[in-house]
RNA sequence: GUGCGUGUAGCUCAGCUGGAUAGAGCACUUGGCUACGGACCAAGGUGUCGGGAGUUCGAAUCUUCUCACGCACGCCA
C-alpha cells in the first residue's frame, strides 16, 4: 500500500502541474497547526522566486484546482501561502480499510531484502549480565525485528566475551581449588566428563575471586597469564573446561535474555574468530597495508576528509598478542564469508566510536568486506540514574540486571495485586509482561544515541507515555472487543465507514502513519519512533474511546464499523509493541 | 590540546532534511466515576529553544563564533 502522505502529494503535484508550476513545490506534510488543517503544503513560497508572483496567488491557484479533487474535504491558501488540507471522509475510510484487510498493514515489505547482521548483546562468560548489557540487548533485538518486519533477512550474534586472560584466571583459580581434576592432568588421554565441574554460581563467585586476586599477587597473575598462553595454544584439558565454561554460561545466559524476550540465532564468540587471524594479517601484511609501528603492526585509516587525526588500527600489539580490534575484524571475515551479508549493524556503547570507526575504515581498506557492504555504528548513550550519574545499586555497586529485573517485577506486582483480582499466578506473570514493558519502552522511548534518566517509578506508572500506559490501552480494546463476542455478535466482512466525530478521524489519521512509520524507523534505526507512535495512537484512541459508546450504539453496521476500527487499532499496536520486543497481556 | 556529543517548561523527554501560536508526559490547579475498564478523560500556565552574530520572506532546525557539561583520543575491551 502507498504511504498516506505519497498519495495526497501526488494530488497535489498533479495540481501545481496543472496550474503550470513545478511539481517539485508539491511536497506535503503532516500540519504543524492541527486546528487549521490536518496536511500542509508550503511549496507556494518556495516558488515564489521562480515565477515571481506573490504566494498567496499561488496558493490560491492550486486551491482551487484541489477544491474540485474529491480526495480533499477542504483546500485553502492562507496568508503569507500556505495551503491547507483536509482528507475526505470516504478517502481516510478507504485508507482504513485497505489497511485492515492487509494482513500487514499497509506496510509492504522492502523490495530489496538484504542479508542484515546485528551485533548486539556482548555479554562476557562467567560474569553476570549488568545493567550496563541492558540497552545492548533491548536495542538490537528491537532493530532486529524492525529489520525482519520491512522483509530484510536478519541474523542477531550475540558476540560473547569468550575469549583473553578471564579465562585463563578461571582456569588458575579452578586449578588452586580443585587441583586433582582430570582437565589439570597433562597425561590424561580419555574423554573427558560430560559433567562441568562447576555450577553458574559457582563460575560467577570465582571470576571476580580470580581477578582481585590477580591484582595483588604478580605470581597469580603470571600463572593465569600461562593457562590464556596455553589455552589458546590447544591444551586439550584447558579447552575442554573453556567448553564446559561456555556452556554452562551460555545457559544461564539464555535464560536470562529469554526473561527479557532477547534472542539471538547465534551464539559466537570472540574465540570463534580466532582461527581467521593468522590468515587475515598475514594477508594484511602481504597487500602492503599492514605495517610496523612502535613494534605494533598497524594499517593506517587516515582519510583525507579527516578534521581530526584518526590513529592507525592496531592490528597485533608488540607482541605478536591480538586483541579487540584483530578479534572484530577476524568476526568481519567470518561473517562475510558464511553470510555475505549487506550490512552489518554494531550496537554497542557510544565512547567505542573511535574505535570503530578505525575497525571499519581498516576492514573496507584492506577488502574484508565488499565495498558496497555497509557498516553501520548504532552508539548507545549511557543509563543512568536519577542523579544523573550511571546507574548503581544503592551501594554504589554494579547492579546485576537480574535483580534488576526481578526489582520491577516486584514493584509492577504490587500495584497489579492489589488493582484486579487475579490468581497469584496469574498476577505473577502478568506483572512480569507488564514491567518488561516499562523497562523496553522507558529504553526505547528515548534516542538510542543519548544518555537516559532510568527511572523506575516514572517508567512503570500506568499513565503518561510509558509502557504500561500502551498496554493498557490494548488491553481495553481486547476487553470490549470480547464484550462485543460475548454479545454474540459478529463484525466478519463488516466494513469502517467514514468517520463520525472528529476524535475518530483523528484516531485514523494516527493510525494511517503505520508504514511510513515503520519504514522511517528502519531506515533511521530508530525504534523511539515506535515508540513515539504508538503514544500517538494511543492517545487519539483513548480520546476517541471516551466520547464514543460502542456497546450501546444501536446502529449495527456503524457499531460493527467501530469494532472493525477497534481490531485495526489493536492490530497496529501488537505490531508495534512486537517489534519493540514486548507483548500484552489479557487482563491487568 | 584535538575531535565528537549534549544543552528545549520546575523535572523527564519529543521536535532538528527551515514554515503559521515551540510540543508531550510528570508535577501543580480545577471539573467529570454504582465505569463499553476512572490505571481514563476534559480544562488551566509554565519557555531569553545555553548565549551572540549571520543566511532567509521565515531559524529550535542551516552557517559561524562563544559558554557549560559529558565522552573519546595505538599496544584495555
Amino acid at each position: 500500500m502507498k504511504k498516506i502522505l505519497d498519495m495526497i502529494t501526488e494530488e497535489v503535484k498533479a495540481a501545481f502541474t496543472a496550474c503550470g508550476y513545478d511539481e517539485k513545490y508539491a511536497r506535503v506534510t503532516l500540519s504543524n497547526r492541527p486546528d487549521l488543517c490536518e496536511y500542509q503544503c508550503n511549496g507556494a513560497m518556495a516558488a515564489v522566486k521562480e515565477y515571481k508572483k506573490a504566494p498567496l496567488v499561488i496558493a490560491e491557484e492550486v486551491a482551487s484546482k484541489l477544491k474540485e479533487n474529491p480526495v480533499f474535504s477542504m483546500a485553502e491558501a492562507v496568508k503569507p501561502g500556505f495551503l491547507n488540507l483536509k482528507l475526505c471522509n470516504e478517502f481516510v475510510a478507504d485508507f482504513m480499510n485497505g489497511m485492515e484487510e492487509d494482513e500487514r498493514l499497509g506496510c509492504e515489505k522492502t523490495k530489496e531484502p538484504k542479508m542484515i547482521m546485528i551485533d548486539y548483546g556482548g555479554p562476557n562468560v562467567a560474569k553476570p549480565l549488568h545493567v550496563g548489557h541492558l540497552r545492548s540487548a533491548v536495542i538490537g533485538e528491537s532493530i532486529k525485528r524492525i529489520a525482519k518486519f520491512m522483509g530484510h533477512n536478519v541474523i542477531g550474534d550475540v558476540h560473547l566475551g569468550d575469549w583473553g586472560l578471564q579465562m585463563g584466571l578461571i582456569i588458575t583459580e579452578l586449578k588452586l581449588r580443585k587441583p586433582d581434576l582430570v582437565y589439570f592432568d597433562e597425561n590424561f588421554t580419555g574423554d573427558y566428563p560430560a559433567e562441568p565441574p562447576f555450577t553458574i554460581s559457582e563460575l560467577e563467585e570465582i571470576y571476580p575471586t580470580a581477578s582481585k586476586k590477580s591484582k595483588e599477587d604478580t605470581a597469580y597473575k603470571e600463572a593465569a597469564m600461562q593457562a590464556t598462553y596455553e589455552l589458546q595454544h590447544g591444551r586439550k584439558g584447558y579447552q575442554a573446561l573453556l567448553s564446559h565454561i561456555l556452556n554452562v554460561s551460555v545457559t544461564d545466559l539464555k535464560r536470562n535474555y529469554e526473561n527479557l524476550n532477547v534472542s539471538f540465532e547465534l551464539w559466537k564468540g570472540e574465540s570463534d574468530a580466532q582461527p581467521y587471524i593468522p590468515d587475515m594479517v598475514q594477508k594484511m601484511k602481504d597487500d602492503g597495508y599492514a605495517y610496523i609501528s612502535d613494534g605494533a603492526l598497524v594499517v593506517d585509516v587516515k582519510e583525507d576528509s579527516d578534521t581530526k587525526e584518526i590513529p592507525p588500527c592496531m592490528i597485533l600489539k608488540s607482541d605478536g598478542a591480538s586483541l579487540y580490534n584483530t578479534t572484530d575484524l577476524a568476526t568481519i571475515v567470518w561473517r562475510m564469508k558464511d553470510y555475505n551479508p549487506d550490512m552489518l549493524i554494531y550496537v554497542v556503547d557510544k565512547r567505542q566510536e573511535l574505535y570503530f570507526t578505525q575497525v571499519f575504515r581498516c576492514a573496507r581498506k584492506t577488502g574484508l568486506v565488499k565495498p558496497e557492504t555497509e557498516l553501520k555504528f548504532l552508539g548507545f548513550g549511557t543509563m543512568n540514574g536519577k542523579d544523573g550519574k550511571p546507574f548503581k545499586t544503592r551501594e554504589g555497586g554494579v547492579m546485576r540486571l537480574e535483580n534488576l529485573i526481578s526489582e520491577i517485577n516486584e514493584e509492577m506486582y504490587q500495584k497489579i495485586r492489589d488493582n484486579q483480582n487475579m490468581s497469584d499466578e496469574e498476577a505473577k506473570n502478568t506483572a512480569k509482561t507488564v514491567a518488561l514493558s516499562a523497562v523496553k519502552y522507558g529504553d526505547l522511548s528515548n534516542q538510542a544515541s543519548k544518555d537516559y534518566i532510568f527511572d523506575i517509578d516514572r517508567f512503570t506508572s500506568f499513565e503518561g507515555n510509558t509502557g504500561p500506559y500502551i498496554l493498557y490501552t490494548i488491553v481495553r480494546i481486547k476487553s470490549i472487543l470480547n464484550k462485543y463476542k460475548e454479545a454474540g455478535k459478529s463484525a466478519e466482512g463488516a466494513r469502517i465507514l467514514p468517520p463520525h466525530s472528529e476524535d475518530e478521524k483523528a484516531l485514523m489519521l494516527e493510525i494511517s502513519k503505520f508504514n511510513a512509520m515503520m519504514e522511517n524507523a528502519f531506515e533511521e534505526t530508530a525504534p523511539h519512533k515506535v515508540c513515539a507512535y504508538i503514544y500517538d495512537v494511543a492517545n487519539a484512541f483513548n480520546h476517541f474511546y471516551h466520547n464514543t459508546k460502542i456497546m450501546s450504539e444501536e446502529n449495527e453496521k456503524l457499531q460493527a464499523s467501530y469494532i472493525k476500527l477497534l481490531e485495526l487499532t489493536k492490530r497496529v499496536l501488537e505490531t508495534c509493541i512486537d517489534v519493540l520486543g514486548f507483548s500484552a497481556p489479557e487482563k491487568m
